[in-house]
RNA sequence: GCGGAGGUUGCCGAGCGGACAAAGGCGCUGGCUUGAGGGGUCAGUCCCGUAGGGGUUCGGGGGUUCGAAUCCCCCCCUCCGCACCA
């Protein structure tokens, strides 16, 4: 093929196209199957990582097609989001890293590089190259079905998905803490950093203090709001500068508060209202007193240099017994003489810690002073500790004796509910900084939409979803159970990036993963839908097709005969395709798109339509390094295609890994895969070409009157049969890998045994090769259909069958097991390997080989040993068992020897977990002489031991001059070389 | 930290309680094939062995079992998620 695979897989392309044989229509005469995957973002190349994701749905939708099952295989273009906007404002600006990528790598043409500063057009560019690419690996996919997450018919779509999930109380407003950068105004997502990466965001609690003798509030931060039980005084850093700023949130009252100056910018950016009204030191607060407002006691302001002025609010409560850091400044001070009636309080029980946890852990470690660096480390542990396994000790709010973690809870809430605490939020690490090189803030998004995840019983719904779900590979099924669990609010509005405006608040937009959630059942009806006006999709459309509601009269009044027509076809074809059968996509969107869609599905469908099966993709790598368009480390599927054609792609990607597995891109194994696809096609034509009379479309029993056809012949066809039930069942669940090691590589296997076996020039082998290519051709076709094409047409059946692409699948013919012509191929194999080992070890060329077969009494012995290790029985009890036997006891220790020998042999070939056959091995060795002697280069001799038994002593020691014969076992002959 | 997956012979990667020195591929070695612009084919590729045998292996350590790469426990290491992002 060389040079022409790329002509000859257009021109099976452009006529599977013109018949539009991957057109799916509803049809009541064969069983529906719906497979879809996750639709592209189209704002790159299609590299080979992708290529996997949706050769594998193409493998599925062919076999299946073959099965005769009616299959839907859609294909859409994922738009919507935020990326591509910051892409085209790059190129705008020339960044050279983004013209590197999109000219060098994506090698776009730099008439259409200068039109991408407008996003919709790089989405439209990358979408029909998309499409190219899909169409040059002969994906089997009904493009008339194909949208974009922008036209306005989707968006209809989408906003109807909306509506019906605040219908049914999903969709909540709050407030959330976002990573959003000043300079940029926007919010930052994990690849927009320059540092930070790994930063949390975590919520403090600000404990409201207030300083003595005036209305001013100390809002002490804390990750640890049950501690305020413990507090013996405050830090203050009194070489800090604060300020004292009026403060309010929301519809509350303003307060006065101290905070640092770097934390009143904070709170600003935080959703609070903060009016500066001066300046003040850290060291004019210090040795004043504060008042504990949750359990009244008045507490003093100590200085510390450890309360750092940019994190939180700069003021700090002391939790000296259960805080590491407080522990130590207290000790500080005490060794200048300072505040020695300042104590721990105590006020946590945690077993192993002591007394007081902070001064064990202290001690321990033998920290120095405040300033010592693995007061941190002391801090995680201690508070892990206390965390997870620490009572408290305090009776206020009927605490005593509730785990920390409760606690923590409850003290929180309670004193969030009565005024006397607020939150702020603080990064996990610092620093955190956004591409532009400015440090990123956290900011409070107010009226911001949720939708509620957390609510148990939407989980409730997911959970009986999931349980009834085929989930591919099963071990993922308990990573979606953990995430059903996790899953909280999730923020499903933006301000900024392609989609749809959420219908009843147009100010947001509609987040990307929330609008991609059940387009699945928009495949089912997009190309109709084209068909009728954007203004006509009211909700109430959406509720007729999907939901079977009756439409409005008023509605229906407005809407032509046509356009009614219209939607009763949708509705009927919606309901024939769904539910889904599987749904494919990468492992990382476990943890969101692939259980959002569980959810949106279980809120808007009923229960007869919810999603049937989900089958996740492992990742990519290339030559063993993460593959990633950004760092330049990928080879672009067209390129592949080009170099290597399509059928050589698509087998490897297939073969390289079962779909959830990684997968490694490597350049000398896709090549390899290319030359394998050579050597099918030549072994095809030259099966073609071959001339039989008999028609290998006849039945074996019907060939036999015709042709002699030997064991090695029936043993092909039923090896045959295996591998074709094996590709049946692997493709069955997903495991794609495996069904093309049947499918092509044991087969081919089987083919060299075979062509070592025996000639090709008989007529039986011609026609068993007739009847294997015939099954093997259909058997690749959903793997390499275009090689499959052109040798189905050269073959001749195009012209009478059509395509292979829709012939039926091969299955199982029970009337070519033969198990007896396999028990006998296996036995010339074994003595092949036995012979060859001898020869390897005694280094000769062999004059002769004489091959000594087993003696009637050892058969007998044989049989009664195996049915007895087949009943489980060991060697101990099959001894006496046997030996009762008259024949064997007079031959004694030869006889007890051949037993323990004979069990050792059953196990080691595992024959008494298979059917056995007896097989006549003289009759069998002596046909297959001229084997033994092509395949050795010598003479082959072949004898039974019986024979020699009546002989002289002489003329035995002619034919058996070792008395090897003496070693001949059942399916295992003694052996003997004539050097 | 939490949760998930995994560590197999030079490499990739099967195997997941007996047929395992362990499929297949790649790489390497050798034979054959007049074969040339990443060639075809056969064989070998843990160690020892002049008779089909034996020895040591499957991240480390311990255990269960007649028997473990496969099951259990502990440890070490790697990878992937943890959200506002496709």
């Amino acid at each position: 093929m060389g040079i022409d695979a790329i002509e000859v897989e257009k021109k099976w392309q452009r006529r599977w196209q013109h018949h539009k044989i991957y057109e799916a229509h509803v049809r009541d005469d064969a069983p529906k199957f719906y497979v879809n995957v996750a639709y592209p973002y189209p704002s790159g190349a299609m590299h080979v990582g992708h290529g996997r994701t949706y050769t594998v749905p193409d493998v599925i939708a062919r076999f299946q097609r073959m099965k005769g099952r009616n299959v839907l295989f859609p294909m859409a273009f994922h738009v919507t989001g935020a990326p591509v906007i910051g892409i085209a404002r790059r190129i705008a600006k020339n960044d050279p890293d983004a013209i590197r990528l999109y000219r060098d790598l994506y090698k776009v043409p730099e008439e259409t590089l200068k039109k991408f500063s407008d996003p919709y057009e790089i989405v439209s560019y990358f979408s029909n190259e998309y499409k190219e690419v899909m169409d040059a690996l002969g994906y089997s996919i009904d493009w008339r079905r194909r949208f974009t997450t922008v036209d306005q018919h989707y968006k209809k779509f989408i906003e109807w998905q909306f509506l019906k999930l605040r219908e049914r109380g999903y969709v909540v407003k709050g407030e959330h803490p976002i990573r959003y950068c000043p300079s940029c105004k926007n919010p930052v997502g994990d690849h927009d950093l320059l540092a930070g990466e790994g930063a949390s965001i975590n919520e403090f609690v600000l404990l409201k203090f207030v300083l003595e003798g005036e209305e001013l509030i100390l809002p002490t931060a804390t990750l640890r709001p049950e501690t305020v039980f413990g507090v013996t005084n405050l830090w203050i850093n009194d070489e800090a500068s604060y300020v004292i700023a009026k403060v309010k949130r929301g519809s509350g009252e303003f307060e006065r508060w101290l905070v640092s100056e770097p934390a009143a910018e904070k709170l600003k950016n935080q959703g609070y209202e903060v009016e500066v009204e001066g300046r003040v030191g850290g060291s004019d607060f210090v040795d004043r007193q504060a008042l504990n407002v949750v359990d009244g006691r008045t507490v003093k302001i100590l200085p510390a240099s450890f309360v750092d002025p940019d994190f939180a609010t700069g003021v700090v409560m002391s939790v000296p017994a259960h805080a590491p850091f407080d522990f130590a400044a207290l000790r500080d001070l005490h060794r200048q003489g300072k505040y020695l009636n300042v104590l721990p309080i105590p006020i946590i029980e945690i077993e192993g810690y002591g007394e007081i946890p902070a001064e064990t852990v202290v001690m321990r470690m033998g920290i120095e002073n405040q300033n010592d660096k693995r007061l941190e480390d002391a801090t995680t542990e201690l508070y892990t500790a206390e965390f997870n396994k620490g009572r408290m000790k305090v009776d206020a709010m009927g605490l005593a004796g509730v785990s920390v973690k409760d606690a923590r809870e409850t003290v929180k809430e309670t004193l969030l509910a009565d005024g006397k605490a607020a939150l702020m939020y603080e990064f996990s690490e610092r620093p955190v900084v956004c591409r532009c090189n400015t440090p990123v803030v956290i900011s409070v998004l107010k009226d911001q939409w949720f939708l509620d995840y957390s609510d148990e019983a939407w989980k409730d719904q997911v959970r009986a979803c999931l349980s009834r779900m085929n989930v591919v590979p099963p071990e993922i099924f308990a990573e979606f159970k953990q995430v059903v669990e996790w899953l909280r609010e999730w923020a499903c509005t933006r301000r900024i990036g392609l989609g749809t405006n959420l219908p009843w608040d147009k100010e947001w937009i509609i987040e990307p993963l929330s609008d991609s959630t059940i387009y699945m059942a928009y495949y089912t009806i997009s190309y109709k839908l084209r068909e009728l006006r954007p203004e006509i999709l009211e909700p109430e459309v959406f509720d007729y097709i999907f939901l079977g509601a009756s439409l409005p009269e008023e509605k229906r009044k407005k809407l032509s005969n046509e356009e009614l027509r219209l939607l009763d076809e949708m509705r009927r074809e919606f309901l024939y395709w769904y539910p889904y059968d599987y749904r494919l996509s990468a492992r990382d969107l476990v943890g969101n798109h692939l259980t959002f869609q569980l959810f949106h599905h279980v809120a808007i469908f009923p229960e007869n339509l919810w999603p049937r099966g989900m089958v996740v993709f492992g990742m990519a790598t290339l030559q063993g390094r993460k593959m990633s368009s950004s760092k330049g480390n990928v080879v672009l599927l067209k390129d592949a295609i080009e170099k290597y054609g399509a059928d050589a792609v698509r087998m490897f990607l297939i073969g390289a890994a079962e779909p959830w597995q990684d997968f490694d891109w490597r350049d000398e194994l896709v090549f390899s895969t290319r030359r394998q696809i050579e050597r099918f096609l030549s072994f095809a034509n030259e099966v073609i070409d071959m001339e039989c009379a008999v028609d290998f479309r006849k039945s074996l029993k019907e060939a036999k009157r015709e042709i002699e056809l030997k064991s090695i012949d029936r043993w092909l066809l039923s090896k045959l049969q295996r591998h074709v039930k094996e590709v049946n069942e692997a493709l069955e669940n997903f495991q794609c890998r495996r069904a093309l090691q049947h499918a092509y590589y044991e087969i081919d296997g089987d083919l060299r045994w075979y062509r070592k076996r025996t000639s090709i020039e008989r007529e039986g082998a011609k026609w068993i090769l007739k009847k294997l290519l015939h099954v093997w051709v259909r058997l690749l076709a959903p793997f390499i259909p275009h090689v499959c094409e052109e040798v189905w047409e050269r073959w001749g059946f195009s012209e009478r069958e059509g395509y292979v692409s829709l012939a039926p699948f091969p299955e199982v013919d029970e009337t070519l097991v033969d198990k007896k012509a396999e028990a006998a191929e296996e036995l010339i194999e074994w003595v092949c390997d036995d012979i060859s080992e001898i020869l390897r070890v005694i280094n000769v060329k062999p004059q002769k080989i004489i091959l000594y077969v087993t003696p009637e009494w050892k058969r007998r012995a044989f049989s009664k040993i195996l049915n007895e290790v087949k009943a489980g029985k060991g060697l101990r009890e099959v001894m006496p068992i046997v030996m009762r036997a008259e024949e064997m006891r007079l031959r004694g220790k030869e006889a007890a020897d051949f037993v323990r020998k004979a069990v050792e042999l059953i196990k080691d070939k595992g024959m008494e977990k298979k059917d056995f056959f007896e097989i006549d091995e003289k009759k069998l060795f002596l046909e297959e002489k001229e084997f033994f002697e092509r395949e050795f280069s010598c003479e082959f001799k072949i004898y039974e031991a019986e024979e020699l038994e009546g002989l002289s002593g002489d003329e035995r020691k002619k034919l058996d001059p070792q008395g090897k014969s003496k070693a001949a076992m059942p399916t295992r002959p003694a052996i003997f070389v004539v050097a």
